[in-house]
DNA sequence: CGAGCTTAGCGTT
DNA sequence: GGATGAACGCTAAGCTCG
């Protein structure tokens, strides 16, 4: 239907891609002539027809926002409104005023850089990229409609005098590094979100000095220029959001403030479109715009019932804030990674040995990366592009943290052969759900086994299923070989049922390796909203009550866990304590781990003191659940003078359950994605 | 019913 | 002449399991 209208006079119209939408610097440019010509070049691609299919959904979806919103009685609207007034007013009564944020991006980064190196290539239209991809585009460029994620060879036809060159991350890491030391004297808590952006509270600074914060983002950008020889762009707000549409507004080389007043908000906010606003991109705001109507931010509030009539409430609140020109005011708390990818992009292939010959590449890559960062996971996600580029992933919990090649190309391998046979141009893998890294960041909400018992948390109910880790071993085949089988526990005991008497729940126990830092090997690259550990307590002083890191409150939440405690729970507890004493006195053969005895329970460094079973110190994780285990069985033995009756709830069973978890657990996966894959054959079908 | 898992999709640089 | 990236975080929806 969508496609007779489209194939009128001016089919390009409706051809949108992220990179066709109005950008700094494009003020002038002939956009029907740009659209045009990305149209005519990408007509008839693989990839312009999943373009189509994909637009074809997003009208469905509009469609379906359209019909249901008129579907809506008075009633309905009357009761939604009535939410919606509520959430407003929820919104208005968290508004702060108090703080001012700079934003903070450089103008056209990579490109300047390259200028900067290269002065040949001032005053000339000039990419940095490729003939596929680039990544930046110069202003002299953009005058063309040429823009960053538009493919080199559709830049090349709307200027073909561009000039590309490629990138060079080491060259922008060195610049972005300088441009760092200088936020640092504003905030020395700021916030980089890539190389060339980043967020201040200048609060402080603005105050100490007594001067506005216009005087300070003048200053700012000509440090910036003195250090670097690069211009930026800031913009200064009540908030990171608006702080970030500020500083677009008079790009490059400007700078925009917005007063921190309630009205200048509103009156700034009251016509903005709605695709300024980070997080509204193309999709949304065809959603937005086409289902409801909706083009300004002010919008948002005028049809506050139907968002939240055809919304989810998370959305909802993030339409109406955004109405309401709300945005985060606070610094936040130290985020680790939580997960880490490699993909690659190459020429369509199809025939199997090739293809898993790149998985073999891509495996290395990742096993590489998360060595550097020390890491290990349990969920591995497969993604493939096919030749028509459709994007499908496919994805394994596994029971134990792995990091290697061979196992990470093991379970790959799998997760890919049930896919073929295929014809790809994209193979990348996912690793998320990590553990006890070897050397890197560990939940800091976690606690070790021995921290756990001696802090009483012991008496707590099994919680924070997030960081539950089932680990079993059991998995490597090396170590199924062990005659040992009493050190695993087991998930399949895990869940209980029984919350409140769920009171000793080793699968939420991970081992604490010292280090809670983030890693962080010189300046960030990508997404790194990167901080020392000091920087976390400062911003956490900084914040006030209102948002103390999330360690924190988990800690406190756990202290709190711990003062509800039952008496007997606390029995409980104090006979572990003693008993752990008393064994620690008596037992000279089988000794009680503390920190220091983890290690020396490894005769040579290799053979287990108390079970003989033999892993080399590369075993770090396994190791740590080995010596872990071994406490536990001493745990289970105090506790069975403790109090016999209570133990028996708690769960800490022998393998043979956790073998059959993982017998069941792929192939059930397995099943559903056949499933899943027949039902969207049968839908492709019907539609 | 809730937790956990899987898959898909959006947005950002 | 052909040719449209990489690496994250987040959310929704549907399913399974206990």
């Amino acid at each position: 239907m969508d496609a007779s209208s489209d194939a009128g006079d001016r089919p390009w119209q409706s051809y949108h891609t992220v990179y066709t939408n109005a950008k700094a610097g494009m003020e002038g440019v002939d956009k029907e002539k740009v659209q045009r010509t990305v149209y005519e070049m990408s007509k008839g691609s693989k990839f312009f027809e999943n373009e189509q299919k994909k637009e074809a959904f997003i009208q469905k979806k509009i469609e379906n926002i359209r019909s249901r919103s008129t579907l809506l009685t008075e009633a309905d609207i009357s009761h939604f409104q009535m939410i919606a007034d509520k959430k407003v007013i929820e919104l208005e009564a968290s508004r702060v005023l108090t703080r001012t944020w700079l934003h903070v991006d450089m103008d056209a980064f990579y490109a300047a850089v390259e200028t900067l190196e290269n002065p040949s290539l001032k005053c000339k239209p000039m990419a940095v990229g490729g003939l596929s991809m680039i990544s930046t585009a110069n202003y002299e460029a953009r005058k063309f409609g040429v823009r960053a994620a538009m493919p080199g060879f559709i830049a090349k036809k709307l200027c073909p005098d561009l000039i590309f060159v490629p990138t060079d991350f080491k060259k922008y890491t060195h610049y972005s590094t300088l441009t760092r030391k200088v936020f640092e004297k504003y905030d020395p808590y700021f916030m980089a979100t890539s190389l060339d952006e980043a967020y201040l509270d200048i609060t402080d600074v603005c105050r100490d000095r007594r001067v506005t914060s216009e005087e300070i983002a003048e200053e700012l950008r000509a440090a910036v220029y003195e250090e670097t020889g690069l211009t930026c762009s800031a913009g200064v707000g009540p908030n990171r959001m608006l702080a970030k549409v500020c500083s677009d507004i008079n790009k490059p080389n400007g700078q925009f403030v917005l007063q921190n007043d309630r009205m200048a908000v509103m009156t700034f906010i009251s016509s903005l479109p709605i695709r300024k606003i980070g997080g509204i991109g193309k999709v949304t705001e065809h959603m937005l715009r086409d289902g409801l109507g909706i083009y300004t931010c002010e919008e948002m509030l005028q049809k506050s019932a139907y968002i939240c009539a055809l919304f989810s409430s998370c959305a909802a609140d993030f339409f109406l804030s955004v109405g309401l020109g709300l945005g985060k005011t606070e610094t936040p708390e130290l985020s680790m990674r939580k997960s880490i990818s490699t993909e690659r992009t190459f020429p369509a292939i199809e025939d199997d040995t090739l293809i898993l010959q790149k998985l073999e590449e891509i495996a290395e890559n990742l096993s590489n990366d998360m060595n550097r960062e020390g890491l290990t996971g349990r969920t591995l996600t497969l993604k493939v592009k096919t030749a028509s580029f459709e994007v499908r992933s496919r994805a394994v919990t596994l029971q134990r943290y792995i990091c290697s090649k061979e196992d990470i190309l093991t379970h790959a391998s799998k997760l890919l052969k049930s896919e073929l046979p295929l014809s790809l141009r994209l193979i990348g893998l996912r690793m998320s759900q990590f553990g006890n890294e070897k050397l890197g960041p560990v939940d800091p909400t976690q606690r070790t086994l021995k921290n756990f018992i001696k802090s009483g948390d012991a008496s707590s109910k099994a919680a924070d299923g997030d960081n539950s880790i089932q680990p079993t071993i059991s998995n490597n085949s090396s170590l199924n070989e062990s005659k040992n089988s009493g050190w695993i526990y087991s998930p399949d005991a895990s869940p209980c049922k029984n919350g409140d008497a769920c009171d000793f729940d080793l699968g939420h126990l991970l081992v604490d390796n010292g280090r809670h830092d983030f890693p962080c090997h010189g300046p960030c690259e990508m997404n790194d909203s990167c901080r020392s550990s000091q920087c976390k307590e400062g911003a956490a002083e900084r914040n006030g009550d209102n948002s103390v890191p999330r360690t924190q409150t988990s800690m406190e939440a756990l202290e709190m866990r711990d003062t509800e405690a039952s008496s007997s729970l606390e029995q409980l507890k104090e006979g572990i304590d003693s008993n752990i004493e008393e064994t620690r006195v008596s037992d000279d053969k089988q000794q009680v781990l503390s920190n220091q005895d983890e290690q020396s329970i490894w005769i040579n460094d290799y053979k287990c003191s108390v079970c003989g079973f033999e892993l080399p110190p590369c075993f770090i994780e396994e190791r740590q659940y080995h010596s872990d285990c071994h406490l536990a069985e001493r745990l289970q033995e105090s506790l069975k003078q403790v109090t016999p009756d209570l133990l028996q709830k708690h769960r800490f069973t022998p393998k043979g359950s956790a073998r059959k978890r993982q017998k069941s657990a792929p192939k059930a996966s397995s099943h559903r994605t056949i499933d899943l894959f027949f039902m969207k054959g049968k839908q492709n079908i019907s539609e």
